[in-house]
DNA sequence: GTGGTCTAGACCACG
DNA sequence: GTGGTCTAGACCACA
């Protein structure tokens, strides 16, 4: 069962945005365990009072992304860990990184604190084991 | 002189985000230096083919992000290091930072890997010194 | 007696569907004999973990196709090659076999091995004779 | 320009998905030709008496396809010939075509007029070159 | 009860 | 003018 889904309507973000990084927030961490049940489209529609269609809009996303999958009549699940990985997605993700990274050091942040916060990032998420480049 | 503004139509990234994002870049490693010029508006829109409002857009949100300043009649220059850096956008960045992280590790990237490319991407960039967390 | 009867929960093919599939896959390719009797909705749904309700609108379907009929009281038994085709079905399947086959043109599979899975298919389907146009 | 684009409001098959087909079939046979420009979503909407909605669907399925792409307030454009194929894709092709040319086998249709039909689907597609196993 | 499809209609960002 | 997002509300297929 989720509980924490957090929308901020001020938030330029797509609200169907910020429901993807919430979940797949709590699906990195292992907060969401592989083949826990997700909170059907109307349920999470009524807590958050979110349209249903905003909500099955980031759900077929995160199923495309390979983050969940959908049992017709049953509901929406956690995904195993990922297999076949996109490649365009890695190279997505590092180009943010990159540019974040480069960012908060012209800003003045010191280096201590981005390296220690990307580790422990790292440390928190994959509770699942399994590396790859 | 700016010779690489890459940008991508079919890319769904407005385009004037686009543009902020390729000067920051410049900016940051250092490959255009404080109080340096840069192309003109009308200059630089017509070297991309680029609508000449876009690229005011983009200039405007420089300058309020403290990346450039303008001369009115003179043009826009690069902005000397940022001194009172907007606390909010640290913490986006941070935000950001963790999330690409989280994402990277799930999908498989190596410790090492990213690690590794966060620091390379530290030392290349912040040319003008200056600390601060 | 049927050993192979795959059903993958997250295809988003109706369960109903795959099980048609499969039995006609194991009717085309002889597996299935004409006349043989199929299992019975019960046991198949035990064997299966799938709801009886799910098998025997299987089995309704294929009977009201041709490919099974069904004696009450006895059971369902594969039907004999079939006579009197329905011509609409005759060009569903031709114009689903032409998306196929263009799109996989399209997408770059050579033509040599196109035509050799239709020409393999062809050779293991059929095993009781009876030529149509 | 596209001229036809024929929807059958009482075939089962998602009103998306026949535009998908419809629209797919005019790129693979070149009748719409690499960075040809489709009918924006509103047009295609009024001519074909479709909700705008739907037409989005269908070209964002096809986007996400690899078939068209968008640019942002300009429209959406046929894509030139694809590059990185998803095998997952070509396995589903392939065996849709296996159960297509099983059952049409099975139904008895002559051999030699399967793989006519064939033979002039892929003769008739393809018009780029390039070739791929 | 679950997700999937569709419509009508509205507002916004972008260029 | 273009696509993108969001809502409200409806109906259907599936299990």
């Amino acid at each position: 069962m989720i509980s924490i889904i957090a929308i901020d309507l001020r938030n330029p973000k797509p609200i169907y945005e910020q429901i993807k990084d919430n979940i797949k927030q709590l699906i990195i961490t292992g907060a969401l365990k592989p083949d826990e049940k997700l909170p059907s489209v109307r349920e999470l529609a009524q807590t958050t009072s979110i349209n249903p269609n905003t909500i099955q809009k980031a759900y077929r996303d995160l199923e495309s992304d390979g983050f969940i999958y959908t049992v017709s009549g049953r509901g929406n699940f956690v995904a195993p860990s990922p297999k076949n990985v996109d490649s365009k997605r890695l190279e997505e993700l590092y180009d943010i990184l990159r540019a974040a990274v480069g960012e908060l050091s012209y800003l003045g942040a010191a280096q201590s604190n981005i390296i220690e916060i990307v580790q422990n990032t790292i440390s928190r998420s994959r509770p699942q084991g399994g590396n790859k480049t």
